[in-house]
RNA sequence: GCCCAGGUGGCGGAAUCGGUAGACGCGCUGGUCUCAAACACCAGUAGGUUCACCCCUGUGCCGGUUCGACCCCGGCCCUGGGUACCA
């Protein structure tokens, strides 16, 4: 029998599918094991070649285990709400949901055909009413929540309102906005709206007036994540600052507890390292100094700094032209200056902002504060490269030891003041902390992080300030003023917000007559009528912060996830999915679980125990030449004798850098009638390695690679191609090493006649020896995650074995086959009489004595060099060997270095020293 | 600027513990089969020198430790990623 991959596939995928082989149920009495994909977004593009890299390498981890003894839970689903497929709406007039389940409709077609796993049965999908339930239902638990630090986890509100019904904000310590200060008189004076607008600095989800990133292109606010160098990723469209009343989540009060939380994972340095960065924590003091107003009064102005040691070098204060002081701050003779800034930093963009760092600009407000430790009196200034969102917005200037407050004093000529030894200040500053104090009274002499230390205490001692934690984290921004995303199950009464009674969850996206913002710029739902929610949806991350919690329990009407199901899977035992989604979705979802924790909901405080981050895949383009001003195209090797234009061809006609000429001629009307001037009757290709882009045809469809070569010819390669983690571009040129290796696989049961080859004979102890060294190297690499290494040992096993069909070889050779190639291994694996699938069998168990060698090399001395080629039998005595060293000096050396006092003959290292 | 990861043949990449560098695959060269081609199979393939054996050089660069270094240490160069007037 031929190895007929199409009718074997087919045959297979649709037997495991009517035999729901993959669904998995809870098993007590084994073993869990969560292997997770993050879910697609189904765009309109279909899967590339890129997309199934992470779903194969978790489907083969998800097998392995399987035959391990584990109950595997490997589901799979889409991330369905989001802007482009809202764009396409307002583009064709075409409703998102018709267009999403289109798309869904595809992705999973081209899934299907690669043989996945997953039990397809817990699929979940955002944009659904029956999920999106719940993903309002947790937004209405973080709305009817605050943060307490002291018990340092989140508590109902209520319990909050309580508090200050008794005792006012005495004895409150929890995350907020701003600092508040009232007694329970006065909270209970206060009048119903005013008690909301102050709960709403507590909830953690929660209204408030904030800078925002609006994006006018696409008509809506981002997240921090959102954006990037000043551009949308979706779309790349300009963004600007803006203020706006916006839902927040008050992740920052998260900060710590995630923060401390990346110890425990088994996640890369890198991607922890990002997220670290992206908290931002710093440590560092609030210090009030003393500054005269406009109308003489004196106020305390709070800043942060990390170097409490150089307030003796403090010549100058900075705020941002955002401070909320800043006009009562402003002198009359300063006013039209500063007023005149405030309006230029306004109308630069955040871009330009970016762009334009090194420029220094600021003004004098003609304040003065003074200096708490030298006395002096020192100017205020307002400039932008103090940033309203960070610390307080305003900053002690010392620019002896700070490269911006450097700048900033040599262009306004302000004096500089030395507090540390070291550096040259006539060209920079000096900023690292490192050396001994100078010209600071009591520290002077002292060591730079002996100074920090006592310059704390003597804050505190002084009233001055306290030490303080600070962090880069911001609040996310949670409305989007779109369509295409879950309602928010919240009403107005005037002003304040009423949540919906949870019992009539879910808040039903309506129908609405254009997806366009409204003409004075209000969200698309503004044109339902009788609408009386919120008009903004919630952001692309919120269907996706909890999904991983639904697929435990996908049906369950009651909750998000039924308590056995939560008590039985727990968390995900392995996450694979791209990088980019570090300060994004993998902060958000991190959060979501911890709330969810806190409130008993779910039992793990952390949601992905193990994560890897496939490596994306790029396109390799290819080019073909054309002699300026013909229709000629040159091969590669001749082009140089002509002027030629570099065309990029797609790559689904060229195969192993040769152009199909026949259907580069089909290909577009233009090149029908194209000559080619060819090298050795070939024409050669030119390439280059770029993104993956439709418009540089170098995308590669998947169905195009299990229509010619099959569905585990796929798998195999794509595993084959380099390690999981790195980036590598997509190459077809070595795909027919994979192909014939499966074929050679098949030809172990099928001989070369195509007559059923397989016997009943006993192997040899040299065919036991190649099978237990694959079973080992392979168990090991899957677990390591050397996908590539461990199909290697697949080929050196059956390049090795040659002519063997004995059953005792190629039962277990099919076994550990199967993750990578599963069609094909059911397929023979029935063929060889078994009733159950593969996927049941036991992953065989390699054994000690087969891995022995019966020889083994030893160093020898040859002509002066040492060589390790002559070969022992295993039994030989260390004196047998050094009588046959030559002993040259550096065999001497070699042996006095090692200085053995016993050699250990190991197999495959040959030796190992013990001293 | 700071932080992280990496740099090995013509190409993708191996070397899991400091012990024969280049596994495996692609490509290329030669051969077998064939009227011929394709497929398949066999052999060779880091570079230099050589008929060949030998020998010499070789894991980004310079230096160090060691009997021995792709691997450890110090300094530099380059590539990729993250982040940024973050006080």
């Amino acid at each position: 029998m031929e190895y007929n991959f199409k009718e074997i596939e087919s045959r297979w995928q649709k037997k495991w599918k009517e035999d729901e082989t993959y669904r998995v149920n809870i098993d007590k009495k084994k073993p869990k094991f969560y292997v997770l994909d993050m879910f697609p977004y189904p765009s309109g593009a279909g899967l590339h070649v890129g997309h199934p890299l992470g779903y194969i390498a978790s489907d083969i981890y998800s097998r392995f285990k399987r035959l391990h003894g584990f109950n595997v839970l490997h589901p799979m689903g889409y991330d369905s709400f989001g802007l482009p497929a809202e764009q396409y709406a307002i583009q064709t007039g075409q409703h998102p949901a018709k267009t999403t389940e289109q798309n869904i409709n595809h992705y999973r077609e081209q899934l299907d055909k690669i043989g996945f796993c997953y039990d397809w049965s817990r699929e979940v999908r955002t944009c659904d009413p029956k999920y999106y339930k719940w993903t309002q239902w947790a937004f209405l638990k973080m709305f009817a929540s605050y943060y307490d630090n002291q018990k340092n986890c989140a508590r109902p509100i209520d319990e909050l309102v309580a508090h200050f019904k008794e005792k006012g904000t005495n004895g409150v310590d929890a995350a907020c906005t701003t600092q508040m200060n009232f007694t329970a008189e006065q909270w209970n004076s206060f009048s119903k709206e005013r008690q909301e607008k102050i709960l709403h600095n507590y909830r953690l989800a929660f209204k408030a007036d904030t800078m925002v990133n609006w994006c006018p292109k696409l008509g809506t606010v981002l997240a921090n994540d959102e954006v990037k160098d000043g551009l949308s990723v979706r779309g790349g469209f300009p963004v600007e600052q803006k203020r706006m009343k916006q839902w927040l989540l008050r992740v920052t009060a998260y900060a710590q507890r995630m923060l401390d939380g990346l110890e425990q994972l088994q996640w890369s340095e890198s991607l922890k390292e990002i997220q670290r960065n992206w908290i931002g924590r710093s440590v560092g003091a609030q210090v009030f100094f003393d500054v005269e107003m406009a109308d003489h009064s004196t106020r305390k102005l709070e800043i942060f700094t990390t170097r409490p040691d150089t307030i003796f070098g403090v010549t100058f204060m900075v705020i941002a032209p955002e401070h909320k002081w800043i006009h009562e701050l402003t002198t009359n003779e300063q006013r039209e200056e500063v007023e005149k800034y405030i309006e230029q930093t306004k109308k630069r963009s955040e871009r330009e902002r970016l762009s334009e760092t090194k420029r220094v600009s600021g003004v004098f407000t003609g304040a003065y504060a003074t200096n708490p430790f030298t006395g002096k009196k020192i100017p205020v200034y307002a400039s932008d490269y103090v940033l309203i969102g960070y610390g307080t917005g305003a900053i002690m200037a010392v620019p002896a030891h700070d490269s911006r407050d450097y700048a900033f004093a040599r262009h306004f000529s302000l004096e500089i003041v030395p507090v540390v030894e070291g550096g040259n200040l006539e060209e920079s500053s000096y900023d690292a902390k490192e050396g001994k104090m100078i010209n600071s009274g009591f520290l002077t002499g002292k060591d730079v992080q002996q100074a920090i230390k006592e310059m704390f205490a003597e804050v505190e001692r002084r009233g001055l300030g306290k030490q303080l934690v600070n962090y880069r984290l911001r609040d996310a921004i949670f409305s989007r003023q779109r369509y295409w995303g879950e309602p928010f199950p919240i009403r107005y009464d005037g002003e304040i917000a009423v949540p919906m009674d949870e019992k009539n969850l879910p808040l039903e996206l309506p129908e609405v007559s254009e997806f366009k913002p409204t003409q004075n710029g209000e969200p698309p739902l503004a044109r339902v009528e009788g609408w009386k929610y919120e008009t903004s949806t919630m952001p692309g991350f919120a269907g996706s912060s909890a999904y991983f919690l639904r697929y435990m329990d996908p049906s369950n009407e009651d909750c998000l996830v039924g308590k056995e199901a939560n008590q039985y899977w727990r968390n995900v035992d392995l996450y694979i999915g791209g990088i980019e989604h570090a300060t994004g979705h993998l902060m958000y979802s991190r959060f979501w679980n911890m709330f969810l924790y806190d409130l008993g909901y779910v039992c793990e405080n952390e949601p992905f125990r193990k994560l890897v981050n496939q490596g994306m895949i790029q396109g390799r383009s290819n080019f073909v030449y054309r002699v300026v001003g013909t229709n000629k195209f040159v091969s590669l090797g001749l082009k140089s004798q002509y002027e030629t234009q570099e065309i990029h061809v797609d790559v689904n006609i060229v195969k192993n850098d040769i152009l199909n000429t026949e259907a580069f001629r089909k290909w577009r009307p233009e090149f029908e009638n194209a000559e080619f001037i060819l090298e050795n009757g070939q024409y050669i290709c030119g390439w280059a390695i770029e993104k993956m882009s439709k418009s540089m045809y170098n995308v590669v469809n998947p169905d195009y690679i299990v229509n010619e070569y099959g569905a585990d010819t796929l798998r195999m390669y794509e595993m084959f191609l380099g390690p999981l983690e790195q980036s590598k571009p997509w190459d077809t040129n070595g795909i027919d090493g994979v192909h014939k290796f499966i074929r050679r696989f098949w030809r172990l049961f099928y001989g070369k006649t195509g007559e059923w080859a397989v016997n009943d004979e006993r192997a040899t102890d040299a065919e036991l020896k190649i099978l237990h060294k694959t079973i080992k190297k392979v168990g090991e690499d899957i677990e390591n995650f050397s996908f590539n290494t461990s199909v290697a040992a697949f080929m050196i096993c059956i390049n090795t074995l040659g002519e063997c069909h004995k059953r005792e070889i190629l039962e277990p050779l099919c076994i550990i086959l199967s993750p990578y190639i599963p069609h094909v291994c059911e397929e023979v694996w029935h063929a060889m009489g078994h009733e159950d699938s593969i996927c049941d069998a036991k992953f065989p168990l390699y054994n000690e004595k087969y891995l022995q060698e019966d020889s083994f090399e030893y160093p020898v001395m040859v002509n002066g060099k040492l060589r390790f080629k002559q070969t022992y039998p295993l039994n030989a005595s260390v004196k047998d060997i050094e009588q046959d060293i030559v002993l040259k000096p550096e065999a001497q050396r070699w042996l006095e270095g090692a200085a053995p006092k016993k050699i250990i003959i190991v197999p495959k290292k040959i030796i190992n020293i013990v001293k």
